[in-house]
DNA sequence: TTAATATCTCAAGTTAACTTGAGATCAAGA
DNA sequence: TCTTGATCTCAAGTTAACTTGAGATATTAA
């Protein structure tokens, strides 16, 4: 009688669902289980049940990670989502406030480059001397720990 | 007589020179050089002699990496610029074309990512099934290796 | 019922991008 | 000259984020 777990339209589903509909592996939706990043339970016979709502947080993991964030900052973002009751706007204000400030600083940086871009592309840019991608400067890049001091090198004879 | 190649304002550095102006380590710049991303030359003794310039195109790694580029594909952008030549308005376009690309996109990820979050927080937000970050919908993301099927879940029960 | 899948655990392997360490040589200042 | 401090090479270690493999149990389909 497994019927109490199995039951048509409960909302749990097997690690390999979740694997198919998030497009990942099990083997990384098990890693992420057991980095606390999504929540399961057990059945009896001790195989892995997610809430179908899972799909959603690892979903936020991957569009987060395609943006550079490592999992231990996604976790704490996650983390700060609370499971048990539905979050207030304080919870959302600090799930989004680091993120939205980094975004920002992300787009304004995307943007800079950009530009370089296609001014060198329109200019016919012959000489690296003159190249304003190539002699792109005043960049302070933060990686992790700690700034790193860029371009600090004047444009002469390169 | 070393005076040769180490006479004042010559336009070679030694790796800790190079190290610190770009605010690396010795070692990384030491892994850069071996992995063909930057050039250099010996001096008699067999110490790496680096030619100012090597300064940019650091930064230009360094930023890049920042953006989320691999070293391999940084490489392959710097590749496609000549050492000893000045850059074509070809080379300019090969180079910049996939990056150009590249950004206009994470540019729009981040945008869209940008407004579901501002979305939140003002909206109050007391229920995860009426927010639109976290039903936040019709994502694919490219991962190196394939595409991934995101929030493939429908806003119910979480 | 039986064969094929799917899961499980636990340990070890993988890739990228470096860092660290050992042992040796080189260069610069007092 | 002597003694730090910089470099050198080569091998091995490190962290993140997973993947792979072995050996065992569960579930599902025919």
């Amino acid at each position: 009688m497994t019927i109490f777990y199995v039951m048509k339209n409960d909302p749990f589903m097997s690690i390999g669902q979740i694997a198919k509909r998030t497009g990942s592996n099990v083997s990384a939706i098990r890693f992420y289980a057991t980095e606390n990043l999504i929540p399961f339970t057990r059945s009896p016979s001790g195989h892995r049940l997610f809430h179908r709502s899972v799909i959603r947080r690892i979903s936020f993991i991957l569009i987060s990670q395609n943006l550079g964030y490592s999992l231990q900052e996604i976790k704490g973002a996650l983390d700060s989502l609370p499971e048990n009751r539905t979050p207030t706007k304080a919870d959302w204000e600090r799930l989004s406030k680091k993120f939205s400030q980094d975004i920002e600083s992300r787009i304004k940086q995307l943007k800079e480059l950009q530009s370089k871009l296609s001014g060198c592309i329109g200019c016919g840019c012959l000489s690296l001397k003159k190249c304003e991608l190539y002699n792109a400067g005043d960049y302070i890049s933060k990686n992790g720990s700690g700034a790193r001091f860029l371009l600090g090198d004047k444009p002469d004879e390169s």
